[in-house]
DNA sequence: AAACCGGGAA
DNA sequence: GTTAGTCCCGGTTT
């Protein structure tokens, strides 16, 4: 059996090579990218790979063992592995065995499995055996302070957990959507409502542009509870405030901002995440031991994909309540992707980028990675240097990307453009190459806003950035968006930043990475596309050549 | 009050 | 592989 047109080729490992040129390609991405994790994109074969989370991520979403096998067969140029077939069973077949239920008392828990192979596992677990007495040969009793670490543990051995010990409902909050002044788009919807069949928690994943606060809103007016949002900065706490106020019938006195700026608790409020976790060191945790004894119906993650990792300790205490973390980037380079898994839970929803694209929500991006030969000197420099980040420093920085950086700016005439780097020195001096200001953390907040409002105003063509603008939530949108150097392998920060010029526009938008031709700059920005050829976005590689015009 | 340091944290 | 950003806090300045 051999079936060229078809792009597939499943390998006994779990791994999946994907043919990007064979005629069901489109189809075949789409059956594929729903049960697996794209590992590598390099030009024409992805690798994605079948993982236990990547299937109880498909299984929490309502796909079953059946339809991810026949998506498989259907596109796999060759016949699939039994033993592949066999393992996703077996993923698919842990789901829903090992669960979390009340205890027989008020604040206790019961673990039970119905797996005698997680059970199995379970009783010869140390942990298991000091912290869980057993209350059958099934079933183990455990406190509430327990709940998060024993998902996670779980999780460790090999098994999902279904946690259905309930959720306290929270206070009561009267509050109405402002339907007169916006509307629900229909995935939006759909998300709030499987948000709230799933038993209260779980992931919503959503581009930039996509629309997640709203979300977060929708669901906050359909349970009708005082809610607790969790934000990574002032900026995005303001942001969510006057979100709030503009979209609900709130009333500015029922919205409090707690941070280190202020100390408002009210009906619904919105806290830094590093506020929760001032004092852990000392133990004396006082903003967090005043924040979860307030009766919260739920409790928001916003960029849950950025929780600090102290909070998955700490959010054991907000296990009992609902729970909506938002994300666009569900990666996470730590490899933490499993404690947000189990603590806050499973993605219940997403949209690929490319859909929003297509019903118009975000821009049309196109992608190039540029390849900048390194002059003489500077790859002499390169060549010979030892230490690590010397190198990486030095294949970022190459002197020749400035002139063509140049050559973007002068051909993209009509555009606003942003240029974005990590190493300083680099930007000071891209910015006296363009006679463009340049805005860092240095910059004091006045003279940023004055920047943004130059820019926003069509003054100022061409804005240089340091990672600011990685979480700059008030930079203003451009359609051109040029990276001269980005950190490591991060997939999220590429994400980021291209999500800077997917705000809907009539003209379409373009991302140009500049990478330093023959050094290790070429596989690190290789890491760091992978998030977004897993949404189907193609990177177009250009030569070290005179550029190519793109389309008008 | 609000803006602005500078140090420490993660 | 570890830069440059953020936050919080306690202090001072305007």
């Amino acid at each position: 059996m051999f079936h060229p047109e078809r792009a597939l080729i499943v390998q006994s490992d779990l791994s999946v090579l994907v043919e990007v040129d064979a005629p069901d390609y489109p189809d075949a991405r789409a059956a594929i990218a729903a049960i697996a994790e794209l590992e590598k994109s390099p030009e024409h074969v992805h690798t994605y790979r079948i993982t236990p989370l990547s299937i109880w991520n498909a299984a929490a979403a309502g796909r079953d063992a059946a339809g991810a096998k026949a998506g498989l067969v259907a596109h796999a140029k060759y016949e699939v592995p039994p033993g592949v077939l066999a393992q996703i069973d077996d993923f698919f077949s842990r789901w829903g065995k090992v669960t979390l239920e009340p205890g027989p008392e008020a604040g206790t828990l019961v673990l039970v499995s119905r797996d005698s192979t997680a059970t199995a596992r379970i009783k010869r677990d140390a942990w298991f055996v000091e912290h869980t007495p057993a209350l059958a040969d099934n079933k183990w009793g455990l406190g509430l302070v327990h709940r998060g670490e024993v998902k996670q543990r779980v999780l460790k051995l090999g098994w999902p957990v279904d946690d259905r010990a309930g959720v306290a409902a929270g206070d009561p909050m009267p509050l109405t959507l402002r339907t007169d002044v916006f509307s629900l788009r229909d995935y939006q919807r759909e998300a709030v409502e499987i948000f709230n069949e799933s038993g209260g928690h779980g992931v919503v994943c959503l581009p930039c542009g996509g629309g997640k606060t709203v979300v977060a809103i929708a669901a906050i007016a359909s349970l009708g509870t005082r809610a607790l949002i969790l934000v990574t900065g002032h900026e995005a706490a303001e942001q969510w405030k006057r979100e709030l106020l503009a979209k609900t019938s709130l009333l500015p006195e029922q919205i409090g901002v707690y941070s280190g700026l202020g100390k408002e608790v009210k009906e619904v409020t919105i806290a830094t995440y590093s506020i929760l976790t001032a004092g852990a060191k000392t133990k004396v945790m006082k903003h967090f031991d005043l924040l979860v004894k307030e009766p919260w119906g739920l409790v928001v993650y916003d960029e849950v994909h950025l929780l600090p990792a102290p909070v998955f300790r700490l959010s054991a205490a907000l296990q009992a309540r609902r729970r909506l973390g938002l994300t666009a980037t569900l990666v996470r380079e730590d490899g933490r992707e499993g404690d947000v898994f189990s603590l806050i839970g499973p993605k219940r929803f997403d949209v690929p980028w490319r859909d929003l694209e297509a019903i118009g929500f975000i821009a049309t991006a196109r992608c190039i990675e540029r390849r900048v030969a390194v002059p003489d000197d500077a790859r002499e420099r390169y060549e010979v240097a030892t230490e690590p980040h010397e190198r990486a420093r030095l294949a970022a920085d190459n002197p020749a990307k400035d002139e063509v950086v140049r050559e973007l700016v002068q051909m993209h005439q009509d555009d606003q453009i942003l240029v974005i780097g990590t190493y300083l020195e680099q930007l000071r001096r891209l910015s006296e190459v363009l006679g463009a200001p340049l805005l860092t953390g240095e910059t004091p907040h006045s003279r940023r806003e004055e920047l943004y409002g130059a820019f926003r105003k069509n003054e100022l063509r061409v804005l240089v950035v340091s990672r600011v603008a990685n979480f700059a939530i008030d930079l203003p949108d451009a359609s051109v968006l040029i990276q001269v150097a980005g950190t490591f392998g991060s997939r999220q920060e590429e994400a980021q930043r291209l999500g800077r010029i997917l705000r809907p526009k009539t003209k379409g938008a373009w991302f140009y990475t500049l990478v330093s031709q023959g050094t290790e700059e070429v596989e690190w920005a290789r890491n760091r596309q992978r998030f977004l050829a897993e949404q189907g976005y193609g990177y177009e590689i250009e030569g070290a050549t005179a550029p190519r015009a793109p389309e008008a």
